[in-house]
DNA sequence: CTTTTCTGTGGAAGCGTTTTCATGACTTGA
DNA sequence: TCAAGTCATGAAAACGCTTCCACAGAAAAG
């Protein structure tokens, strides 16, 4: 039915060993020779076998994206657009594909990555946000493709084919800490991502060891899962602010979190930052357009996504490790936090 | 090296069709022989390979994803993320992968595309905004394999094999065409993304044609092109604001425009809606909680993925063509329109 | 007790490429 | 003029699986 090398071999009136060397620009084969077939693939409309020739080469090119979605629910969060859309255009001029995982379940994730590797069918893996419990690292360190982790992971975990590209998330919180104390808040609340993700993990821990390191004292109960949604933040804030009115600042470990304390402060009738501070992470598009403007952490999305494609790319053609690579975040100051010391 | 289906079969003394049949679940084959050969791969570590599995049969279970930018940037819009969140899910549902291509080249574009169709590489395709010159569905409409159009395509272009859903952007626009006129607004601006796609050609005419109807003088100074970010948008909103005083509302093609017009105006120390008003499209997250709250038109953007999927599914599984759909929207009339009739 | 029908299994031909090796023809250098 | 070296090409094996066909042996039917 299609056309394969096989046919045009024959109405060229060469071998296929010919026509293949003339697909792959092989330098030997005479100018009418090459000229000829191309004419004949031409006139049958003549596609080349993707599948064919993977299984005969090295496979294809390209690479798989995790990204582990904490619930059952597409993440809505701009982050995961933005970074997917930065990969993807670094591939593209890798002349690389992306294909696209979004799995909550790491043990079926692990055998269809296992699967896709030893069929050949990727050269190399991104994983987005990497949970704490990093088995899926540990079993694919062994298969001596190229990962880059946009994010953190597990430290004891050494391998030549293993990079990560981050931000400071602790440093980063433990400064806003600082920043809230300095400020005159004392009792802080915090919205957080699921903790079963290490980004998640790090940004409470720094939050928690700043207030710590000045003698305030960590009320557990003012640390709350806010889900990945607005709507859940906004649930966790409504009760968070309700049951804790004591609180001056909340801080959110993403601004599409600081949307559900922001939706909850209206709700109560609470100001922003008169009644209520807000810090938020992230800056995305929208922070500084809210009233009052968010006070965040500006995080390079983008450059996050191009640094660690390029990695990615450079690890899979030169097959040298990379570094691992911090990138530099910027504190916002806008006015969603109240300074409590000039009344 | 790889364990192959070969040395399963010699370690397990039975033969390759054997073994085949065991990874098939062929029913002829006794359950002492598939326990034997099902605890030999076990023992060896063996994982099929998908591409010779591919070469002979019907291929791979991947959906293609189109998303073609209409510039080089990476585009932002929480949109495209959500979306193909939500095919995703469904995707998964049905044991298919998702490759991306974000291209904005369209003859590289179709030729990808035909290449994996003949390479039975994808099972099927789901284009997102699709260019108002619709060589590439013209071009696919040919191969047969089933394709969902996140929007609108051309509409003389009939095929078996394409469905679309979308929501009604044309009347939507006129609507809030009249809503506008209906407050009193009779100088309106309008800052579209690029009209090389259906959707923003429909939303501006759609604009376009309600004031007409109403007998108001449309002025094609006040319809800019606003790009695809904040900061295009946000440009272009200052260029249209400055030059045409005159303005009292904005229509944002979408809410991402609409925060760019939001910039512009608090730049320009112009009041919303006082000053100004600002009608959005799709209604992100964030748009209820800015301030002023975006009157917005909500796209059910969630839906409109999984729909899309699910009906992508039915084709590839039914091989019966799928009716095209229209989703139902909802005004969210908030308070960044002023009513210019009582003062 | 034959003949027919199942059943489980093996052999081998695909699927569509690439690539190694062999083979002639044609140069080149002494 | 002949051995050695290029050069363009073809034959065939390999990549790892599926599946059609054939074939025994067992079960069912006459």
């Amino acid at each position: 039915m299609k056309p394969t090398i096989q046919l045009v071999a024959k109405k060229a009136g060469v071998s296929m060993s010919t026509v293949s060397r003339v697909m792959n620009n092989h330098p030997a084969v005479l100018p009418e020779t090459r000229s000829k077939v191309l004419s004949v693939m031409k006139e049958l409309d003549y596609i080349p076998n993707q599948l064919a020739r993977g299984l005969s080469t090295n496979g294809f090119n390209n690479i798989l994206i995790i990204f582990t979605r904490s619930s059952t629910q597409a993440a809505d969060n701009p982050y995961f657009g933005n970074i997917i859309g930065s990969i993807g255009m670094v591939a593209e001029q890798n002349d690389y594909d992306l294909i696209l995982h979004s799995n909550n379940n790491e043990d079926d994730e692990i055998e269809k990555a296992l699967s896709m590797i030893n069929s050949k069918l990727i050269k190399g893996i991104v994983l987005l946000s990497s949970r704490t419990n990093n088995k899926f690292l540990e079993v694919l360190a062994g298969t001596r493709i190229p990962i880059v982790v946009i994010g953190k992971y597990n430290p004891s975990l050494q391998s030549e084919y293993i990079v990560s590209v981050d931000t400071d998330n602790y440093q980063d919180c433990y400064d806003i800490g600082d920043y809230l104390l300095q400020m005159g808040h004392t009792h802080i609340g915090c919205i957080h991502a699921p903790l079963n993700h290490y980004v998640a993990v790090d940004r409470v821990q720094g939050l928690k060891d700043s207030m710590k390191a000045h003698h305030i004292t960590v009320d557990e109960d003012c640390f709350v899962d806010g889900g990945d949604t607005v709507d859940t933040a906004y649930m966790a804030a409504l009760n968070l602010l309700c049951s804790n009115q004591q609180l001056t600042a909340v801080f959110a470990t993403d601004d599409i979190k600081a949307l559900g304390v922001y939706k909850a402060a209206r709700n109560m009738n609470l100001r922003i930052p008169e009644d209520i501070s807000v810090f938020g992470h992230n800056d995305f598009d929208f922070s500084a357009l809210l009233t009052p403007p968010l006070t965040t952490v500006r995080v390079p999305i983008h450059e996050l996504g191009m640094i660690s494609a390029s990695k990615l790319f450079s690890m899979i053609k030169a097959e040298k490790k990379e570094a691992n690579q911090m990138l530099p975040t910027k504190m916002q100051f806008r006015s969603s936090v109240a300074n409590l010391n000039k009344p």
